[in-house]
RNA sequence: GCGCCCGUAGCUCAGUUGGAUAGAGCGUUGGCCUCCGGAGCCAAAGGUCAGAGGUUCGAAUCCUCUCGGGCGCGCCA
């Protein structure tokens, strides 16, 4: 929050103590409504009327009277019962003007995993929404301070992987290069799936199935996993995701970590295996006291015939990612798309990464139920605050025009095909718009891809969105493209001001007019929203303010006087305003710039 | 059946630690380029905030119930 807010609380606060009221109640301050007087306002005069046995009106009129305002405040009045403040003008132009401080660094790790695909076929929609979710996330928690370690996890020993792993050997297929290799693999997958349709087929494959996933499990097929999650990587880097480390499934339990995490639980009360009944043979956990309304609240760890269910090994990889256990290895993993990208691998040499404080698993809402029993884990070895610390960010299905997606049934859009056609659509629109641009592919490839992500985490999480093609593809109204061209539309005149040679001229804030204040004061609302998006760990509230943010600079550029005549022309304006114009413009960009860095969108000079 | 989530303008969504007149975009209608980028701006029309109770000076926001929709409840992954 901007300095002088906190100086107006400050004030607020001072005049309640001089009223006599030592526990003043936290004070709300808010820009005031359009029309009304005043800049910000606060209510807290409502709040105190009970205590004091008094009118809100009257007690705001006493606040009013005993405040004594900084010196930046112009005017301090009542309006109903709430106590505004009117800024100079000059002052709130001049903050808004600076840079806003950067955030103080915090303590503790937090750990994002997302993406976590599994290595079987080519990303579709549905990813899309939980990369964007998970990559902006990580973005907003560093910038606010936070140091942040980002992972994908890979699930080389899924049932997903073996089976497109058997279709390749099943059909007998040679690729051809002639297309992307996971679109290539996720074809034999669906093709398997066909055949599967008959049970004869389906049980006569079982076995073979079996067979591949034991050979996963024991690292033999890590290469031809490989080769599709690097095919995978290419669509994650397109769309700018950036990843610290890839863990291996296959690396977690050929490691000990699974078998470690069984002994840790099989000490606990909770964790036990019965020799009759239902789960007889099985090592099950009674999460009764940590997931209160279950039914039935064992939950099976360790089948009879001595496997490892999902959950053993969802609750395994938390306890790692949290530092209960330890013994991952890691190597540098080169790829030609991103730099300083580790993995688990057996022989690793480098220093572990995990053993974070806190973690958040960005993962879709179905899994709520698996992931309360990760958190149940925790609280079965007596980590509480560890549990505390484990976030699950839910996020609802993506349908695809009204219509539930199956990976099996190949009813998805794939994340390259929607790039591809929103890249292909924004050429055609920089073509249009601008046919003199110096590298129109460039910047039909910031634009494409910006309008799909932004798309992506305007929503909240938990609202199920519906992706169609006419309204993710947009690049007008509430869109990543709408930002990106506030940003240009800025960065022009800024070039404008250099090549005119008047870039560097001093300002003079006291000539700041309501045009500017306008402004201002949205653009001051800059360090509060990252604050607020990182604490309620949700990017939308970000791509919102950007939309505000933008919204607002645009109306400033267009606004007319009442003859019709441009009322805020920067270039053009007197000496000592111009330099004002050009100081707001300029923060106005750089903050735009960052922004739309944060929700993961590039921020064109020219487009 | 039990549990979690959602219901705001014709459509898609913001706004939810309670605060001033519920806001955008799309669509509809009407305006704005001798002016720094019209991917823009201004204006109009459009609302029982699913419904009913309750708490409160004040409720889209909190509580209870009802209705509608989504999802989850395997020794599947």
């Amino acid at each position: 929050m901007p300095h002088f807010k906190n100086q107006l609380k400050t004030a607020v606060t001072g005049a309640l103590a001089a009223m006599g009221i030592a526990e003043a109640p936290e004070i709300v301050l808010q820009e005031t409504p359009e029309g009304k007087e005043g800049d910000y306002g606060t209510p807290v005069a409502f709040s105190l009327a009970k205590a004091l046995r008094k009118a809100p009106p009257q007690i705001a009129g006493e606040i009013a009277a005993q405040l004594c305002p900084p010196e930046f405040v112009k005017r301090v009045f009542v309006v109903g019962a709430y106590v505004n403040f009117e800024i100079d003008p000059g002052y709130l132009a001049k903050v808004a003007a600076e840079p806003p401080a950067p955030f103080p660094q915090k303590p503790g790790k937090v750990l994002v995993e997302h993406t976590s695909v599994n290595p079987n076929k080519e990303l579709h929609v549905g990813h899309l929404r939980n990369l964007c979710l998970g990559d902006s996330l990580a973005r907003i928690l560093a910038f606010a301070g936070r140091e942040v370690e980002v992972m994908n996890y890979i699930d080389d020993t899924g049932r997903q992987a073996a089976e497109s792993l058997f279709a390749l050997e099943y059909f007998n297929l040679e690729y051809d290069g002639s297309q992307k290799y996971d679109h290539w693999v996720g074809e034999a997958y669906v093709r398997l799936h066909k055949e599967m349709e008959d049970p004869a087929k389906k049980a006569e494959f079982e076995a073979k199935i079996q067979e591949t996933l034991h050979r996963l499990e024991a690292g033999e097929l890590r290469d031809a996993v490989d080769k599709i999650l690097r095919s995978n990587l290419e669509t994650m880097h397109r769309l700018g995701a950036r990843y610290d480390v890839l863990v291996w499934e296959s690396d977690i339990v050929r490691e000990g970590l699974l078998a470690k995490a069984m002994d840790f639980l099989e000490k606990t009360p909770y964790v036990f295996r019965p020799t009759e009944g239902k789960y007889a043979g099985a090592l099950v956990m009674n999460t009764s006291q940590f997931i209160p309304g279950l039914e039935d609240p064992y939950l099976v760890l360790l089948r009879s015939n001595g496997t490892a269910t999902y959950t053993a090994k969802d609750i395994a990889f938390q306890m790692w990612k949290m530092g209960l256990l330890r013994g991952l290895r890691f190597k540098p993993y080169p790829n030609p798309v991103q730099d300083r990208l580790y993995t688990s691998a057996p022989g690793g040499e480098l220093p572990e990464f995990g053993g974070a404080a806190e973690t958040i698993n960005v993962i879709d809402a179905r899994q709520s139920h698996p992931q309360m029993t990760v958190k149940a884990g925790l609280e079965v070895v007596g980590r509480h605050e560890l549990a505390e610390g484990a976030y699950h960010l839910a996020y609802e299905t993506v349908l695809l025009e009204g219509r539930q997606m199956s990976g099996r049934k190949g009813i998805t859009v794939s994340v390259d095909e929607v790039l591809d056609e929103a890249v292909k659509r924004a050429k055609s629109v920089v073509a249009e718009k601008n046919p003199e641009h110096p590298d129109p592919d460039a910047a039909a490839e910031q634009v494409g891809v910006g309008a799909v992500r932004f798309a992506m985490i305007k929503t909240e999480a938990r609202k199920q969105i519906d992706f169609r093609y006419q309204q993710a593809l947009s690049f007008e109204g509430d869109t990543g493209p709408y930002v990106q061209y506030a940003h240009a539309r800025a960065s022009s005149i800024l070039r404008k001001a250099l090549e005119q040679g008047v870039s560097g001229e001093p300002a003079d804030f006291s000539l700041a007019t309501p045009y500017e204040v306008q402004l201002a004061k949205v653009l001051l609302r800059f360090p509060e929203v990252v604050q607020e998006a990182a604490q309620e760990k949700a990017p939308h509230q970000l791509a919102q303010y950007l939309l505000d943010l933008a919204a607002a600079w645009n109306s400033y550029y267009n606004a007319k006087t009442a003859d019709g005549r441009t009322a805020t022309a920067v270039l053009a304006a007197g000496p000592g305003l111009r330099g004002v114009r050009l100081a707001l413009v300029r923060n106005l960009k750089e903050t735009l710039k960052t922004g739309l860095g944060l929700v993961g969108l590039e921020a064109p000079e020219v487009m």
